[in-house]
RNA sequence: AGUCCCGUAGCUCAGCUGGUUAGAGCGCUACACUGAUAAUGUAGAGGUCCGCAGUUCAAGUCUGCGCGGGACUACCA
């Protein structure tokens, strides 16, 4: 007979995934996925381009999977679902890598190697990793376009940026600016927000912090000011805190808080013990002095010690202390322009007296909160910039991170030591030299460690200077309210990222800063005469070309960059004959309305807007793609890592809010970390990051999807257990695998066919069959309204829960018997259609989080049907609707009252030690209610012979019999009677037979309750029995079993029999038999077997398929079997 | 400091619009079953549902305040 389903000899699912891999490959699958929905309607999904820069980790794996996941399931329901696999090439890592591979610095760039050869390495460079990219995608089930990605740096998609960056100059929302930045001298940039925000980069750091003595200047403000208070010999000191020494030299103001209160104490300095006057905020004070020591004779200090007294003799609040003169403490060099309004006290809001002195120490080259109260004082006090050898104005550290000669002994030195290459630190740092110059200079209050936290550079891991940058930004602020409102137009999943952090973000949004001081990137496309008077963007290549022609006619330029560029042709050759990158475009001058020279910005633009870009760069669009673009935008549906809330779901937000007044996705999931089994993050470094291709070798792709959407919600981190996939394994694929093999052991043997046009009437299948197929149905419309709610999590598990619970164990497990007996018959064919049917179903809707094993048993299933009716994939399939009308609730009820009373059955005969395998009479259950008793009628016969009992007997109510117990049904009383409730609940716990018995003749009850009238009705109570004298006894839920144990010699025989049969079965299957095969069976006779097997022989022949029965005195050959009291042999030979 | 998430059994997690014995799986113990067997059944042990206060007849569930963990943002002088 031919084997239509195929069967196997055991679940290999890392197999199945290399195996269904391959014949996806062969059979262009994924292709057909998209090819067979042509002109159905399209979801739209877009990917975010990793950088192939990197190697994936197991991470990747997590966000891929909810990606894949909802475009197979829009698949599946019949929507095209393109998705393009897309590269993020440019940025600094692909940089700073291609850097260290060459052994040369940023500096070198452009004199010891071209920028082309450099541009040239970091293009060869960011796409070394592709094939493992690729691998991983694969081997992942990953379905996505890998053979036409949009890649970052190709002229096209670079275009696109360009024009982009257009419509935001036409819309006069880009401008230059200075600013302070985080800036990283190591990597040679300015950072942007979103990049110093990265996860890690904020790191504690030990700093050396100083409290500085700035000397106050004695004019007439100050003796206004603090009066009697100061002597004319006083040596009186603002105190000031920083934990960047190194910008005490450019220190130009002091910043006070107006309402904050400040008091002058008189004490000594605890280094050089010198008598002074300090300022500093008066709930500051006992941070510093000790209780002790107040009001101690300042006379009595000896000069020495650590108690030093200290009186307060001057209190005021910070508006007094505004516009008061110090002396400049570090005065290495003065700011090049207006030095007189240097060195002020002025005020500002930030201002706190958390730590420090309430004094802030004000260097506006290197603050950002510095710079802006410099600059709103009156008048503006000048940030320390001084001239440098082209009498630019320059701070006082360079870009490299070092002192400027004009520092004298300090000038050439890193300004933190972490900037030196290994081994080349010197030992003091210039922070720990300066604290100890201002020590002996009588100018430091208080030198200590500190540890706080602080940026770092997320590349280089050096920390990150706060610097004075020129910038291009984009004008995000303006439109702010509208790329909120855009925001409330996106669901989020989950729901509070969006609303919470992304819109909170959105709120307090800043301008964009675009510039990037590199080489490998866009570039910024506006070009500027030498005096920035007039600016020109550039949206197009063609524009571009134009404006060169213009440049060599005016012979400003030699040759041609875009000689062979031909305007309008949308071929890749001719695309292939331009590069905009910066090695091209920065030969290129051109010619201002006046004639003058015109040269480009020299920044390029952040990566993030490479990304952000992508919806319509990789289209080329609206140089090309124009009504493709119309139909694929905006995305249904975008994922990524929550740690993308302020990059790449940002930058697209707002390029399509700023550009288009449009949203760029509907609906976008932002998952959560992944973490190790201890809740740990992973990291190379600690040795716990799970490695993907390993993992998915080991477990099969499946598995590991399952296990991450499954065990929790996709926005919650998930704890990364391996043995979480292993039991996965086990329970749910194993069992589902178990399902199948058994289907496929007896389908095969019965000669069983699927045939969709020839089935049996479900509504004349057995109540079990309805019943499973219901439950199909229920959960078919349950993973449907998960998945389109973007909920994978509810999805899976439901799937779980029916193939183990309802499916395996229960329905297989009931329905065994129906495979194994006899012949082919309705009944059998009707078990078939409806394990088949849920077995197919289940193939689909697993589909989107298992493909590969979904796939295979799809194909196990539909393998032998004919042409036409089967497709080559599960991929392929459609799945329709559920099908509601199968759908019977009351089912349902059924078979709950069925399980309840069977697990109640086992549980009695456990209590007694009575074993399944002995049949027992008769069990009873009482009920009162005419629908209970009809419901337990539907199923009586599943129960007897799942629990082994002969007969059911449903009693009525006889009273007398029956024990009964009532229980206030506190849903309708607790909002008739409120307060009440308690007493009444303590007075129904009291009610006896007699009270019960009259509440259910009379359907009501009367009950006086604190003065209070109270008329129990029926309604309002749940009567149910508890015990029945006499019998072995269970209730739970309401529902109570008696159980009849009394064992008759006739009982005791079938028992035996049983016994007998699974030992036989037992040989059969150790003896190697086929389930079909036919045997002679021999017994050695024993005492109380010879009756046992007379009277069932029928049953014990037919079961073990017995063709000749033989009862001998003595069995030399065969096995020794005992049970019971009963020892014997048994001997079976194929016939 | 702010915003958001989380806190239920040893572990991983359910618990809908408040309703009186708080659930599942894994793990553990014991017993059974075993012609699906890398399964399965039954029973047992294991919970002040993070704490406190409030609203309510009734709170794991709603509100407030704390505590603990995490993510992010700002600042970190």
């Amino acid at each position: 007979m031919a084997r239509k389903y195929p069967e196997y000899k055991q679940l290999n699912l890392s197999g199945i995934s290399q195996e269904i891999l391959k014949y996806w490959q062969d059979n262009n699958i994924f292709e057909e996925s998209i090819s067979s929905r042509e002109g159905k309607p399209s979801f739209t999904f877009y990917e975010g381009p990793p950088s192939a820069n990197g190697l994936p980790g197991i991470h990747h794996v997590m966000a891929r999977s909810i990606k894949d996941i909802f475009c197979r399931f829009k698949t599946l329901e019949g929507y095209q679902v393109k998705r393009k696999a897309g590269w993020d090439t440019h940025g600094l890592p692909v940089e700073l890598g291609v850097e260290k591979e060459l052994g040369i610095t940023k500096e070198d760039i452009g004199k010891s190697i071209s920028v082309e050869a450099y541009n040239e390495a970091c293009k060869k460079a960011v796409m070394r990793y592709t094939d493992v990219w690729n691998d991983l995608t694969e081997k992942m089930g990953y379905w996505v376009d890998m053979d036409d990605p949009y890649i970052t740096y190709k002229p096209k998609y670079m275009e696109t940026v360009w024009w982009l960056l257009k419509q935001l100059w036409d819309k006069d929302l880009m401008y230059k600016g200075y600013t302070i930045q985080p800036y990283s001298p190591k990597a040679g940039t300015g950072l942007s927000s979103h990049e110093v925000n990265m996860p890690g980069s904020y790191r504690d750091v030990t700093d050396t912090t100083i409290i500085a003595q700035f000397p106050a200047i004695k004019n007439e403000a100050y003796s206004k000011t603090f009066g009697d208070a100061v002597k004319a010999d006083d040596k009186v000191y603002f105190l000031a805190w920083t934990t960047t020494p190194w910008t005490l030299p450019s220190n130009t103001a002091l910043t006070v808080g107006k309402k904050i209160e400040y008091v002058m104490v008189e004490t000594f300095n605890m280094y050089t013990h010198e008598a002074q006057k300090v300022v500093l905020a008066k709930n500051l004070v006992g941070k510093y002095f000790k209780a002790e020591q107040k009001d101690q004779p300042q006379a009595d200090y000896d000069g020495k010690g650590k108690n030093i007294p200290w009186t307060i003799v001057w209190e005021g609040v910070g508006a007094d202390l505004l516009e008061l003169r110090y002396e400049q403490l570090l005065p290495y060099a003065l700011p090049y322009e207006n030095a007189e309004n240097a060195f002020r006290v002025i005020s500002g809001d930030f201002v706190t007296t958390e730590d420090g002195t309430g004094i802030v120490h004000t260097a506006p080259t290197f603050g950002a909160d510095d710079a802006k109260v410099a600059k709103e004082a009156t008048p503006p006090v000048p940030p320390m910039l001084v001239l440098d050898d082209n009498e630019n104005p320059v701070p006082l550290v360079d870009l490299q991170g070092k002192f400027t000669k004009h520092m004298g002994e300090y000038g050439g030195r890193y300004v933190k030591n972490e900037y030196y290459a290994d081994g080349e630190a010197p030992e003091k740092s210039v922070d720990v030299e300066i604290a100890i110059k201002l020590k002996e200079e009588n100018k430091a209050f208080k030198v200590e460690k500190y540890v706080h936290s602080y940026p770092h550079c997320w590349r280089t891991d050096k920390p990150i200077l706060y610097y004075p940058l020129d910038s291009w930004f984009i004008n995000v602020t303006q439109h702010k309210e509208r790329l909120v409102g855009l925001n409330k137009e996106i669901n989020w999943k989950p729901k509070s990222t969006g609303e919470g952090r992304f819109g909170n973000w959105l709120e307090n949004a800043n301008d964009w800063n675009l510039s990037r001081s590199r080489y490998w990137g866009i570039p910024l496309p506006i070009w500027s005469t030498e005096d920035g008077t007039e600016r020109k963007t550039f949206g197009s290549v063609e524009e571009l070309k134009a404006a060169c022609d213009e440049a060599i006619k005016a012979g400003l330029m030699d040759s041609h960059p875009f000689e062979s560029f031909e305007p309008g042709n949308m071929d890749e050759a001719n695309y292939d004959t331009v590069d905009l990158h910066r090695n091209v475009v920065d030969q290129i001058v051109l010619k201002s309305s006046a004639g003058e020279p015109m040269r480009r910005e020299s920044d390029l633009i952040d990566v993030w807007f490479d990304s952000g870009a992508m919806p319509y760069a990789q289209l080329h669009y609206p140089f090309e793609n124009k009504e493709k673009f119309e139909t694929q935008y905006p995305a249904d549906f975008i994922a990524e890592g929550v740690d993308q809330t302020r990059g790449w779901f940002y930058t697209l937000h707002t390029i399509a809010g700023l550009v288009f007044d449009s949203v760029a996705y509907k609906n976008v999931v932002s998952n959560g970390l992944v973490l190790d089994k201890n809740g740990h993050k992973m990291s190379k470094r600690l040795g716990n990051a799970a490695d993907p291709f390993e993992t998915i070798l080991k477990y099969g792709a499946d598995p590991v999807r399952w296990y991450m959407i499954t065990n929790a919600q996709p926005w919650d981190n998930l704890k990364f257990d391996l043995e979480g996939i292993g039991e996965v394994q086990r329970k749910f694929f194993g069992t589902l695998y178990n399902t199948y093999s058994f289907f496929a052991l007896y389908a095969n043997i019965d000669g069983f066919e699927w045939n969709a046009d020839q089935q049996t009437n479900v509504a004349d299948r057995p109540e079990i069959d309805r019943w499973v197929l219901s439950r199909l149905q229920v959960l078919k419309q349950n993973v449907m309204n998960s998945f389109n709610e973007y909920e994978p999590t509810r999805a899976g598990r439901a799937m779980q829960q029916f193939v183990d619970e309802e499916l395996s164990n229960w329905y297989v497990r009931l329905c065994r018997r129906r495979f194994w007996k006899g012949e082919m018959s309705t009944d059998k064919q009707m078990a078939y259609e409806t394990l088949y049917e849920c077995l197919f179903t289940v193939s689909q809707l697993m589909s989107p989080i298992a493909p590969f094993f979904a796939d295979w048993l799809y194909q196990n299933l539909s393998s032998h049907l004919p042409e036409g009716s089967k497709e080559k994939s599960v991929h392929l399939t459609y799945l329709g609707e559920a099908r509601a009308e199968l759908i019977d609730e009351r089912l349902n009820d059924r078979m709950k009252m069925a399980q309840q009373l069977s697990s109640m059955v086992f549980s009695l005969r456990k209590r007694e030690s009575i074993k399944v395998r002995q049949p027992l009479q008769k069990m009873m259950v009482p009920a009162l209610k005419p629908e209970t008793v009809e419901l337990i009628e539907s199923i009586q016969d599943l129960v007897l012979s799942e629990v082994n009992v002969k007969e059911l007997e449903i009693l009525k109510d006889v009273s007398g019999v029956l024990v009964k117990k009532v229980k206030p049904d506190f849903k309708k009383l607790g909002p008739k009677y409120g307060k009440l409730m308690k007493q009444i609940a303590g007075a129904v716990g009291k009610f006896d037979q007699n009270d019960i018995a009259k509440l259910e003749e009379q359907g009501h009850y009367h009950l006086t309750l604190e003065g209070q009238e109270v008329e129990l009705l029926i309604e309002d109570v749940e009567v149910s029995t508890e015990d029945i004298p006499g019998w072995l006894v269970m209730t739970e839920n309401g529902i109570t079993v008696a159980l009849d144990i009394t064992l008759s010699e006739e009982l005791k025989n079938e028992g035996i029999a049983r016994e007998l049969v699974n030992r036989i079965q037992n040989l059969r299957k150790d003896s190697g038999l086929e389930v079909t095969d036919r045997i002679a069976l021999r017994v050695q006779k024993a005492d109380g077997l010879e009756t046992a097997i007379s009277e069932n022989k029928g049953y014990i022949t037919t079961e073990t398929l017995t063709e000749t029965l033989e009862m001998t005195d003595n069995l030399t050959e065969g096995l020794e079997v005992s049970f019971d009291e009963i020892n014997t042999k048994i001997h079976l030979e194929k016939v």
